[in-house]
DNA sequence: GTCTATATTCCGATAGAC
DNA sequence: GTCTATCGGAATATAGAC
């Protein structure tokens, strides 16, 4: 793996190769090592054990991707506006990097608390804006009533799960990975609707 | 755990439960001796090795409920009576054993072709009957002209992403299981429509 | 069948030569 | 900084007494 680059910047591409993949339990400083192209040694003389650059990955995970999404959801758009944003911004971000939401899960399951820790780093999830958006509209009577945590789910699922059941979902309709994100960039588009029609009045 | 129950069965019992919550990577014998009351050495006289403990229960869990969803599939209801029991067979069975999916979608990444093999037994997944419904109705004119593929995406997606976001999202929300629960009973009731308004005409 | 004690394997981490 | 060799602990697996 790209002998060129300086040894530091070698490693975490391999850690962030192997560990998206597998996960921390599931992931072994040998293959990571391998993956390099160096010696097992040079990476705890680097980031000293392998927590350490696990949480290296993380943060860089994780900072990749919220600030854009916390950024459409504190935005001044309106409720529908944001329902599109956030479903371009979040499937174009998973088409990028399309190991993160199983990483994502993974992490969250394996200790939910430190989990939620380390993403918010003490701070609360920006909810409240669109929350009041959301009571807005239903007292206009633009959409139905219901709890905003019910969007949410809506939101989160379509534009997440697809990547969860990708492996799946190639070996059962043999779809290589180029048609699969051609059907991601379909739906894309289509999800936004979906979505509103499932709250409008 | 249960000290009444034969050995064999007091060991399935605590393997289930260890399996479920943490993978086969994250699960440790000692964890799972400990849980059914007896030693470690006993889980390797009944089961011989850790990974054969593990396919029992894969099996165990995959037989519970595969058969239940590809009996809907396969019935003779219309497509949109099947949507519906897709979705309350679904979530009713994820309530009942709410750390499936995480089992599931963990497997089905550790080893996407040797899952599918398990899972299938090779036989194809019965997708050819509600496939031809599908093309039916766009030919009638009563849904819209789309992949079937795409129909699958919304209604897994719906119906499992939850689960998988549960800890999350019981962190985010404070909400614990009881109104989780809560939540994912009026969804069950409230999924098909919204699954049936994105793809009617 | 069940236990204790021990062997074996694997893996993260370190020591020390260069 | 980079490597080889090795340590030490943890986890799976087995031997052997009862």
């Amino acid at each position: 793996m790209k002998r060129d680059l300086p040894t530091e910047e070698r490693i975490l591409k391999a850690a962030r190769k192997v560990f998206l993949d597998k996960g921390l339990e599931g992931s072994r400083m040998q293959d990571i090592a391998d993956t390099a192209g160096i010696n097992k040694a040079m990476l705890h003389y680097y980031f000293r054990s392998k927590e350490k650059l696990f949480e290296t990955i993380f943060s860089e995970v994780v900072d990749g991707f919220l600030p854009r999404i916390f950024g459409i959801l504190n935005a001044d758009d309106s409720l529908f506006e944001k329902i599109n944003k956030f479903c371009s911004a979040y499937i174009e971000q998973e088409l990028e990097t399309p190991y993160v939401p199983f990483f994502i899960v993974g992490e969250m399951n394996r200790d939910p608390k430190a989990f939620l820790k380390k993403v918010l780093k003490g701070k609360k999830p920006p909810l409240r804006k669109v929350t009041l958006q959301i009571q807005e509209e239903i007292k206009k009577g633009s959409i139905k009533k219901f709890q905003p945590v019910e969007l949410l789910l809506t939101v989160l699922s379509l534009c997440v799960f697809p990547f969860l059941a990708r492996p799946m979902l190639q070996t059962v309709t043999g779809m290589n990975m180029k048609q699969f994100i051609t059907l991601m960039e379909k739906r894309k588009i289509e999800l936004p609707g979906i979505i509103i029609k499932s709250i409008k009045a």
